[in-house]
RNA sequence: GGAUCGGUAGCUCAAUGGUAGAGUAGCGGCCUUUUAAGCCGUGGGUUCCGGGUUCGAGUCCCGGCCGAUCCA
């Protein structure tokens, strides 16, 4: 902090300490008795109505209460606040002759960003301002800093022009506080996400879906293709997984008889930043016994579109979005896997020569396996092109471990796609419930991701989960939506960042080499913890890994400045 | 991962390699219905961090940190 702001913030302690001088306490426990500004403002544009020229429209003794962020003061007698309670914003007029000596008191303690209470008539101004003519005044809360307002200007050339504060994207999503505070179209766009939420919720409840929420902890992590975020639980001794998917648990409970089930919460993927991948996101998954990925498409269409219609109000489905007109009005279009491919390729994906020639030129990991190389290609030529809502419909089988095959074709799994704007929205398909079947595939996948090296591709077969299977899971369809693209989509925002609250940024002000320092000391400490189990203790050998642990620990110290603290080796302690 | 751009007062931005400025916010004063209020006065800087070149660096060079945009 500059010494600059030093000085904003020593001012408004000085104020926040004259107001407890003064009786006041700067940080009120109890707020009297208010209305928000907004049922204010409606029942007086009520009143107006049967209100006269000679009798106009007043409101007695109403009490609002609110965070200053306008102070305009026209004298000693005539003083006006903007104040910003959730619903909106009230003026406030003020003078001596209405708050009093104590209300003045307060007043000249008062900081744009402090909250008070008011309470007066309502009636407008002479220049038409709904305002709230105060009789008494109470102060709530202190801020000590500024907050960061937009301001207007008069350029030299004689025009006004309005200059946006904290305009820094870096600035407002580390400070989103400040954001909501002073950008209400932020504060909309957050309410629009919780209005989706709200929507889908609501209509899947009417489907008679049973909302569940399982765990975010794995022992295997699974239900997806992605890297995990791995954590650790001391007390068990064992490495967990941020869930990369729900899918696996929630198919346990279709075994346990539960027949409409979903979950909206996060999934954690250990992936690249950009403007449509956070690490953790939001995902809705639902499962239905006894339907298929049929029924799916009719439910995705659904409840986009009515949250579409929820958030608008109305019954307009036309979108801007990512720089096209999306037009959501349904039935959305459906088309199949192989022919998007050859419409947009120019050849059979089945064709081998063809495939090995175009992933080299548009340079696939050679490791990968055929299928996945196809899917690339796919990714690559067909999905920047499906702008309006498409369904892409019939998927290969080897790209779908989890999915059932077509009755009539086992090459062909029936799994769909939602491509909006070129981005996927949802997949989902008929769910595999074969359990030999279905351990076989994850053998075939963790076997070939070994072969491919992939990072994304599962490491372990969750064999609780086969296991699950093995005890019947009645036939099903599983649908997953991406909820933060989807308020990206229904409210015009080209970033997730944007429709996120709190998106995950680097830590700011952190020395790397401190960060390096920290994490070697979290690791090392681990490791003593490890060590030190009876368990190990009685393991052959550990005497010689005790001894070069300890050569290890010492060098480690050395390195994290604590050359000389005593090291104690695990084994040591043995009886 | 790569390319480009950016980081200067609380905020929004200036500043040929030559005394770091403006508007606004802040502080003090005047002002009885303003809403960009107005008028007068005034304080405020580790120019993201670390090196280097130079008589002299916000500016040029190297490295780092943090972002933004585009690309894979």
């Amino acid at each position: 902090m500059s010494q600059d702001a030093n000085e904003y913030r020593a001012i408004r302690e000085g104020k926040r300490n004259a107001l407890a001088e003064i009786g006041v306490n700067p940080y009120a426990v109890r707020t009297p008795a208010r209305t928000n500004t907004a049922l204010i403002r409606s029942e007086f544009e009520t009143a107006e109505k049967s209100a006269t020229p000679e009798a106009p429209a007043t409101i007695k003794d109403c009490a609002i209460a609110g965070r200053v962020l306008a102070n305009r003061k026209m004298g000693k007698k005539a003083i006006f606040l903007d104040l910003y309670d959730g619903s909106g914003k009230l003026q406030v007029y003020m003078n001596e002759k209405g708050i009093g000596e104590q209300g003045m008191a307060i007043y000249e303690n008062l900081d744009l960003g402090d909250f008070v209470w008011a309470k007066g008539d309502v009636q407008r101004t002479r220049t038409g301002e709904i305002t709230l003519f105060a009789s008494e005044l109470r102060f709530l809360t202190k801020a000590l800093s500024v907050p960061p307002l937009p301001r207007e200007f008069t350029d030299e050339a004689g025009n006004k022009k309005t200059v946006d504060a904290l305009t820094d994207p870096e600035q407002r999503h580390r400070k989103r506080y400040l954001d909501l505070m002073v950008h209400g179209d932020v504060r909309a766009r957050f309410e629009q996400r919780s209005s989706v939420v709200s929507t889908i919720r609501h209509y899947l409840e009417t489907e008679g879906f049973l909302e569940v929420e399982t765990p975010m902890m794995h022992p295997v992590p699974g239900g997806a293709r992605a890297r995990p975020f791995i954590t650790h639980h001391n007390a068990l001794g064992m490495n967990l997984y941020l869930r990369i998917a729900p899918e696996l648990y929630l198919k346990r409970l279709l075994v346990g008889g539960f027949e409409r089930v979903f979950e909206i919460n996060r999934n954690f993927r250990n992936e690249g930043i950009d403007h449509t991948h956070n690490p953790e996101f939001t995902m809705l998954e639902l499962y239905e016994a006894y339907a298929d990925y049929e029924r799916m498409m009719d439910l995705t269409q659904g409840m986009i579109v009515a949250a579409a219609k929820a958030l608008r109000g109305n019954d307009d489905l036309k979108f801007q979005w990512n720089g096209h007109e999306i037009d959501l009005t349904p039935p959305f279009r459906r088309a199949k896997y192989a022919d998007l491919f050859k419409e947009a390729v120019g050849f059979e994906m089945t064709d081998k020569d063809k495939v090995a020639a175009e992933a080299k030129r548009i340079e696939v990991d050679p490791k990968q396996d055929y299928w996945n190389t196809v899917n690339e290609i796919l990714e690559h030529h067909v999905e920047p092109k499906l702008i309006q809502p498409t369904f892409m419909i019939d998927y290969p089988t080897a790209i779908c471990p989890l999915t059932k095959s077509k009755p009539d074709d086992p090459s062909i799994a029936e799994r769909f796609e939602l491509f909006i704007g070129g981005v996927e929205f949802a997949n989902a398909f008929s769910e595999l419930n074969e359990p030999v079947e279905q351990l076989r595939r994850f053998e075939e996948q963790v076997e070939l991701g070994k072969a491919s090296q992939d990072v994304e591709a599962p490491k372990e077969v969750d064999y609780d989960y086969v296991e699950a299977l093995e005890a019947g899971m009645p036939p099903a369809g599983g649908l997953g939506v991406g909820i933060d693209r989807l308020v990206m989509l229904l409210t015009g925002t080209d970033s997730i960042r944007e429709v996120i609250l709190f998106p995950h940024m680097r830590r700011e002000h952190v020395n790397q080499q401190d960060a390096a320092v920290q994490r070697a000391r979290i690791a090392v400490e681990a490791v003593l913890e490890e060590l030190d189990s009876p368990e190990l203790r009685k393991i052959e050998g550990l005497h010689q890994l005790a001894g070069r642990f300890e050569e290890l620990v010492k060098h480690a110290r050395v390195l994290l400045g604590d050359p000389h603290k005593e090291v104690v080796p695990p084994t040591s302690k043995e009886p």
